[in-house]
This record gives structure tokens, C-alpha cells and sequence, in this order.
DNA sequence: TTGTGTTTTATTGCCTCC
DNA sequence: GGAGGCAATAAAACACAA
């Protein structure tokens, strides 16, 4: 796939299509030549390799009057129909074994390798949409669980007040009614003994659930596959225990996973065929009812990124007992 | 018409797998 | 080592506002 490889001419929709070869050197920018009168004769006007018919002879190249015939053809899109039936193919399986590659080719007038351009191409969309319905998934759970979280707070706060409340109202009683309160003064050490209790008993339990949510994170990140770092995001979402906002039947698509990986999801890139990816399937341009909606992607990055979010929020949410600033990280989704 | 942003087609280089 | 995949990128084609 050096140089010297072939460029496919649409030209002629269907059948007669033009194959052309590229003979520019190396990458964009690469050597350019150029023929008398300063016209780039191999090699586009910014140093692209200019296309030629591939069936043609070193002697035909040689010849002026060639180049003078066969200007460089312009890149071409696909036909509607092309594309329909291409689209239809991808929905099936977005993986190319070479037989369904040379047959879609067969039938679509196209060059082998246009079919595996486009699938390549196609599935970098692909991912690019699932990315963007998982930050959205995921950024939806965060604003669920931090409005839980806020009411949480709240709760507690005004409880807190509550218990002070009554408690120094006891204690005034307690005043008026001289010795007659010792009952009411056990009681009030009742409460205050039996709050401690439950805020020890909350944090130990808070302190566990963290500490098992950070092990696990911590083992995904340095255990996925290549390295990759894999959100667990059925720990993540229901660690907090505010989350119950996800649906849980919405696939994740984290690379280097286990539970969520693409290739299990979704054939290994397989795609949305044989998952219920599938139902919801169809080409991207029709976005509103999410094309390849149901599996997701994140990058390695994202996903720690995200972990180490969610693991912090749930440590500061559980641990940090007072009602706090609640100013978390928002920068991670900005 | 033109400038600008977006989408599509194609290339390159690197990586992984067999 | 070859084949195929992916990320990054270039550039043509297209859409659209001014």
C-alpha cells in the first residue's frame, strides 16, 4: 500500500469505470514531477499523485501526448444507489471478508478497493457517532446523579437541623423541669449516641463500596487489552446508586473490554449486526432515530478519564460529608 | 459569486494477526 | 512477510450563508 498505488475513477457510474494508478511519491506533499509548461503532469497541483488509467504501459506513459488526453480525473462521489447498496451491506456485517468485497464490487461497478475504502471510511463514521450518543449517555447520568446528589445533601442538612432543633428544645425543658428531666436528658444522649452511630456505620460502608469501585477500576485500566482502559460501567453507574437514569439494556462500546467490548457487541467491529445494535441501524445520515445507536466506543483516554471522574465524584460524594461546594470537575465534559 | 464549513473519497503509515 | 485494520490526513465535492 505504498506508492504506486491504485486510484479508482468513478467516472461513467457502473460499468466502464476507469482504473487509475497513482505515481505520486510517498505521503501528501510527496515528490511532484512535472512536465514542460509548469503543469503538474504526475502529481496533482499540491504534490498528490495524479491519476492515470492503471492498464497502461510504460510506453504510453512516456508519451506527451498521453498526459495531454488524460487530465487528472477529479474524485467522484458514489451514487445514491451505490451508496444505498453499500449501506445496506454494512447494516448486514461492517467487516469485509474479500469474496463479499469482490461481489459488492461486482455489483456496484466499483473497484474492490473503492469497497474497502468506503467500509473503512464507514466504520471511522460509525465510531465517531457512537462517541458522541456515549458522551451524551454518560454526561445525562452524571447530571442525574449530581441532582441526586444535591437533594441528598439537602435532606441532610435540613435532618441535621431538625435533630439540633428538638435537641436543644429538650435541653430547655430539661431546665424548666429541673431534676424531673434526667429521662429526657438520656434521651437526648440517645439521639446524639445513635447519629454518631449511624454517620460511623455510613462512612465505613461508603469507604468499602469506594475502595471496591477503585480496585476494579484500577484493575480494568491496567488488565484491558493493549492497554486499554475499560469503564465498567455497570460499577460506574451503579456504584453512585444514582444512576438508575442509564438504561442498562444501552450498550457501551469500550475498547480492550471485556463485558462491553466493540468486538463482542458488535462482532468485533462486526458491527450492529447481530446485537440489537442491529434494530436500530441505519445509515447516519438519517441521525434522528441514531443510526448505530445501541453500542458505543470510548477511547482509552475517555474512559479513564471517566472512571477516574466517577470514582472521585462517588469518594467525594460518600465520603466528604459536609454539604460541601458540590463544585465537581465540570471541566471533564466541557 | 464567493468564502467557508462539512462530508465524502482516498492515501499513508503504523500496528496486529496469522 | 503479507493482508487487513485503524488513525490521521489531504483534497474533491457539496451545502449554504452573505
Amino acid at each position: 500500500m505504498d506508492s504506486g498505488r491504485l486510484i479508482f475513477n468513478t467516472t461513467g457510474s457502473g460499468a466502464g469505470q476507469m482504473l487509475f494508478l497513482e505515481c505520486g511519491v510517498g505521503g501528501p506533499g510527496g515528490g511532484m514531477f512535472h512536465r514542460g509548461g509548469g503543469r503538474p503532469v504526475l502529481g496533482l497541483e499540491e504534490g498528490r499523485g495524479v491519476k492515470r488509467p492503471f492498464f497502461t504501459s510504460p510506453d504510453e506513459l512516456l508519451e506527451e501526448e498521453y498526459y495531454d488526453e488524460q487530465l487528472p480525473e477529479k474524485k467522484r462521489r458514489l451514487t445514491p444507489e451505490q451508496v444505498h447498496l453499500l449501506e445496506r451491506s454494512f447494516e448486514e456485517e461492517n467487516k469485509l471478508e474479500p469474496e463479499r468485497k469482490t461481489e459488492l464490487a461486482r455489483k456496484l461497478g466499483l473497484q474492490p478497493r473503492q469497497v474497502a475504502v468506503w467500509f473503512q471510511n464507514r466504520r471511522a463514521r460509525w465510531k465517531t457517532k457512537q462517541l458522541e450518543r456515549d458522551f451524551d449517555r454518560l454526561k445525562a447520568s452524571f447530571d442525574a446523579l449530581r441532582a441526586d446528589h444535591d437533594a441528598l445533601l439537602q435532606d441532610n442538612h435540613r435532618l441535621r437541623s431538625q435533630v439540633v432543633s428538638l435537641t436543644e428544645k429538650l435541653q430547655e425543658k430539661e431546665e424548666e423541669e429541673g431534676g424531673a428531666g434526667a429521662a429526657a436528658a438520656e434521651f437526648t444522649a440517645d439521639v446524639k449516641v445513635s447519629l454518631a452511630v449511624v454517620e460511623v456505620e455510613q462512612a465505613a460502608e461508603e469507604a468499602a463500596a469506594f475502595e471496591a469501585q477503585q480496585v476494579k477500576s484500577e484493575d480494568r485500566l491496567s488488565t484491558g487489552s493493549g492497554g486499554s482502559a475499560v469503564v465498567d460501567t455497570d460499577a460506574l453507574l451503579g456504584a453512585g446508586g444514582g444512576l438508575a437514569a442509564v438504561d442498562s439494556s444501552v450498550e457501551s462500546y469500550f475498547p480492550g473490554g471485556d463485558d462491553h467490548h466493540y468486538s463482542d457487541h458488535c462482532g468485533g467491529m462486526a458491527g450492529p449486526v447481530d446485537h440489537h445494535c442491529a434494530a436500530e441501524f441505519q445509515s447516519e445520515e438519517d441521525d434522528g432515530a441514531g443510526s448505530d445507536e445501541g453500542c458505543s466506543y470510548y477511547p482509552d483516554e475517555t474512559a479513564a478519564a471517566a472512571a477516574a471522574f466517577f470514582a472521585g465524584h462517588a469518594h467525594h460524594h460518600h465520603v466528604d460529608d459536609d454539604e460541601d461546594d458540590g463544585q465537581i470537575s465540570w471541566w471533564m465534559w466541557n
